[in-house]
DNA sequence: ATCCCACGTGACAGCGCTGTCACGACAGTC
DNA sequence: GACTGTCGTGACAGCGCTGTCACGTGGGAT
């Protein structure tokens, strides 16, 4: 910065003040100090500059993965929105739970950044009271917390559309399969399983815990135990909701290779719609990760600017069905359903 | 920093010591600084420290956009590994030509890292002279940067077993889809090109640029008008290659739609091995982002260590051949491949 | 007993900025 | 013409650390 006053011909102050467009520098004097800047391929230190002002100009995102299509759609609306508004995106990645509790113990993103966006973790009260005092805002995005700044979908809704849309078509046994990650089931999971319950007691049809069965979308042997586990029931279920899409598309897979036709003999429903679902032709329950990164992000932006803005309002976004071709109403009851005991 | 000192009756130089883990510091003061920092949550402020030191504590990335498959994957993989060498991941997202230029106008990056990890671009020779003036190591990520650091996958190698695999299924007439994003054609579309050309070279079969048709997995429109142009070339192609598996899924699921059986009337094979190759049935030539995450770290790691380090070694990671369900021997020819002209 | 050296610790300057205050120049007011 | 206020600029301290140097202590070699 000295370099550039003295190329400038002026002091440092004054070369700070312009790159931080500050009015009070003579228009002659700022068009001299920015050329001088760009002669010399300036660019501000923000250690520094953090050092004395206190704000980092980074905002910090914590994610369970960056390998999943929520979280790269929302990233991918979240960067250019904070680099427009000049700030850098710090990402801490937390993929199991060794790294989990070593984050919380030792908290690094202190002191480190201006705002801290927590993303689809189900956290412990203890977690979020760790980060009560982190000395930032904290925005919980894809959950909700209490009293805190979140931004998330209106997933029971959205899983009770999903839910609804099987029983108007006529299917009574309805399966859902949660889907858990290493760092454990997500707040999505737990409210999605809500609305499918809330839909089938409106509907007056007891809840069966043998209906609920977990799987995980890259796990195969998994996958056929769990669908094996449904087959053979007394009364096998005749559609299925899957808390993800990718989930959704693996069992279809995994069905379609035992034999079992969707939605023939099995309607399967979604959550996301991801890309993958158009190729699948997959119904599904759509929402917007794009939407909740960039709400999210402006949020944070806020809440960095005005520390006297409201810190306990939610966002909260909607859903959408978006039924396809893997839903069909239900088949007049097959007397063989015993190809289940046929898997592989 | 202070309150610490003073908490466990040192002086703040010794609490500096302590925390940083030089071995100068006896095992009780150790201790002693070790609880006082832990009752005071106490976190040393990366800022001041890389004013004196000169090192950031970053590491930054530079990606196209975070909402895909490669870069899901290899940045999983590269996140917890700088995590556990103590550095930050700092990551610029250029999703357009705009932000691109902007970045490599001011950039951003300098001073604010110790590293740039540059994915999947395909810079022009000025672009990459600017990195080489920005005071830091540069590793060229997913593409080949003539005497700078590059960590790659053999492309040309992958292409050529693609085609190969075609070609020995009986297959002539190949097609080949290379696909574009926002920042334009990477790296990887030019040298899978290169390997289809010159498998098909090498079998004696002359190239026809009527049969290389770019498509994008998410532009319905487009992949339907390429296929129909594909579909009515005189001689059409009886297989294709796909730059991506998402755009061999998407270009499967459309030719499906128009009734074209894959692989009875068309084989079609991919590159990448993404997770929904599996889900297809799709052949596929499977590569590993995450080994390219991992390296790329590493090596990103060492250079920033060892400023002595040759920088112009480049690591090419090899490919595999995945033959599934979509590639099947040549049908004998058929008359009516009329079918082309009756797409929606 | 004397010297030397290794070891653990404290004092202090300074990294590159920004915020505050002081100062001079100039225009407007009575 | 003296006073007041505004505007643009410079001087300077200090943000929270780290690197360097100096210092005191104790054990081993001579």
């Amino acid at each position: 910065m000295a370099d550039v006053a003295e190329r400038a011909g002026v002091s440092p102050s004054t070369v700070s003040r312009t790159l931080r467009g500050l009015p009070t520098v003579s228009p002659e004097v700022r068009a001299r100090v920015e050329q001088a800047a760009r002669e010399l391929n300036f660019a501000v230190s923000r250690q520094a500059a953090s050092l004395v002002t206190g704000k980092t100009g980074v905002v910090a995102v914590l994610v369970p993965t960056l390998n999943s299509w929520f979280m790269g759609s929302a990233l991918s609306s979240l960067g250019p929105l904070l680099r427009a508004a000049g700030r850098e995106l710090n990402v801490y990645v937390i993929p199991d739970m060794t790294e989990r509790i070593a984050f919380f113990e030792r908290l690094p993103a202190r002191r480190n950044a201006d705002a801290l966006l927590v993303f689809g973790f189900d956290l412990t009260t203890e977690e979020t009271a760790r980060l009560d005092d982190l000395g930032m805002p904290v925005i919980y995005v894809s959950q909700h917390a209490e009293g805190r700044p979140s931004v998330y979908v209106d997933d029971v809704a959205g899983a009770l559309k999903a839910t609804r849309h099987l029983l108007n078509l006529g299917h009574r046994r309805i399966a859902f399969a949660p889907t858990t990650g290493a760092t454990g089931f997500s707040f999505s999971s737990r409210e999605r399983l809500l609305g499918y319950q809330q839909a089938l007691t409106e509907a007056g049809i007891p809840l069966d815990d043998e209906l609920v069965v977990t799987m995980a979308a890259d796990d195969t042997r998994g996958l056929i135990t769990g669908i094996g586990q449904l087959l053979s029931l007394r009364e096998p279920p005749t559609a299925l909701f899957a808390e993800q899409d990718e989930l959704a598309v693996a069992v279809i897979h995994t069905l379609r290779r035992t034999g079992i036709q969707v939605p023939d003999r099995m309607s399967v429903i979604g959550f996301d719609d991801h890309q993958v679902a158009q190729w699948f032709d997959l119904s599904t329950v759509a929402q917007s990760p794009t939407d909740m990164g960039r709400l999210a992000g402006e949020l944070a932006l806020r809440l960095i600017d005005d520390t006297a803005a409201d810190h306990t309002r939610h966002i909260i976004l909607p859903t959408q069905l978006i039924p396809r071709a893997t839903t069909a109403p239900r088949a007049t009851p097959q007397p063989d359903e015993g190809t289940a005991e046929t898997l592989p």
